[in-house]
DNA sequence: ATCTGTGAATTTCTTCACAGCA
DNA sequence: TGCTGTGAAGAAATTCACAGAT
């Protein structure tokens, strides 16, 4: 019990939070007809201290040739892999408002192992629309749906009040990752994920730190830290 | 320099971040008319563990009261003060796709001081439409319009390609705050806050859990952690 | 008796700095 | 020489566990 913190081939879940960011960084290079990156290089694209990289990156492998550095392509087939984007995820959505449509419509979805298979909406003036290609189904055909189809990702793009019902039936039809747009917890049992995507969490948090820009302002750029906040 | 890791009212970045999470278990708690709540209570209503809760409110100060807990309408209004929200922060949204579309009409915004102020956009096919009662402008007016509006907080809602430049443009008008939506990292001066938001990285987060699971009920749910991948 | 606020312990994440390979 | 991979150091975040206020 000295110091082995992660099970074998566990990753770190700052470094899975990662790699979709290298990802996209490499795909672009890849784009560009690039076919090697260095640490360096690859950091700078990605935003992040370049040791960060090398770290995150050592917990997939040795991926890389010391001296050069990595090759892109087989670097972007790597991490594809560990994230499980050779397979084609199954996707559904709950909730076909505004916000609805235009996750229905994002091309980011079909792109990289993400396939929208369901709509739902509970409101009987949606359902039956045709959006981006399917149509809009009531949720109450959920369950018999999931059947079928084998939903691995719900997409909860519902109001807050409905957001837990909607996750209930999600999980009840065998769904154990959920995406969650509404501004709300959801709870959900154990060996289910859910992630929150939120606007207004988002904004808060850079009200924060503009507030702070804007008094530090105010006293001016003098005492480098002791920045005493009078009211 | 023992130990004072933060500065005199200075909030760890993870506590600024679920502010705005216990900020609305609060508000839902107010609606239902309830006066007072222990840390446990409103742990559990935000999804975090009541200790974690509790040195998250001891950096705003010493707000409880022991043996009975915290009272919510003056929580909910100390929260919101550190965060920020007592003024209106004037907000501009460029590109109005099926996102920006969403994101003007969300309600989220204007309930609690963001104000959607100006909608941009290249697209002349878009520019002069009236979205959210809002007329869409053409980008090139926003300098222009900056010294109007004082515009607070740029939300990026452009196709990757034109993100960098429409955050140029942003912060060369005095933005210091910008909330991303396009799939890639945004280059900005010293003093500019960006944050991100992103469905493609938070589906290949859960697509990564969502195949480990897979790969454990082959397993079986025998030897508890050795779980050693033969493939 | 109850529940907050917080030192101390622990775990996780980041960064440094350099050994070692191409 | 140039760049990766990684121990070790450092910083940050989480959790424990209990003293102390009501």
């Amino acid at each position: 019990m000295t110091h082995d913190p992660v099970t074998p081939r566990g990753i770190p879940d700052a470094t899975v939070a990662r790699l979709p960011v290298y990802l996209r960084a490499l795909s672009a290079l890849a784009d560009r007809g690039i076919a090697s990156v260095s640490s360096e290089e690859l950091a700078t694209a990605a935003g992040v201290n370049s040791a960060k990289l090398r770290k995150d990156l050592s917990h997939l492998g040795s991926y890389g040739v010391r001296g050069v550095g990595y090759d892109v392509e087989f670097l972007v087939h790597q991490i594809g892999r560990e994230l499980g984007l050779t397979q084609d995820w199954p996707v559904a959505i709950v909730g076909i408002g505004n916000l609805g449509h235009a996750l229905a419509g994002y091309a980011g979805f079909a792109s990289k192992g993400f396939r929208v298979v369901a709509l739902f909406d509970v409101d009987s003036t949606v359902v039956g629309d045709v959006v981006a290609g399917l149509r809009v189904r009531p949720l109450a055909d959920l369950a018999a749906l999931a059947g079928t189809e084998q939903i691995a990702i719900g997409v909860v793009a519902t109001p807050a009040a409905n957001a837990q019902d909607v996750c209930d039936r999600l999980v009840a039809a065998g769904v154990r990752s959920v995406l969650n747009f509404a501004p709300c917890v959801l709870s959900v049992p154990d060996g289910v994920d859910v992630r929150k995507v939120d606007l207004s969490t988002e904004l808060q948090i850079l009200a924060f730190h503009e507030q702070r820009k804007a008094v530090r302002d105010l006293v001016g750029p003098l005492d480098e830290l002791g920045a005493r906040v009078a009211r």
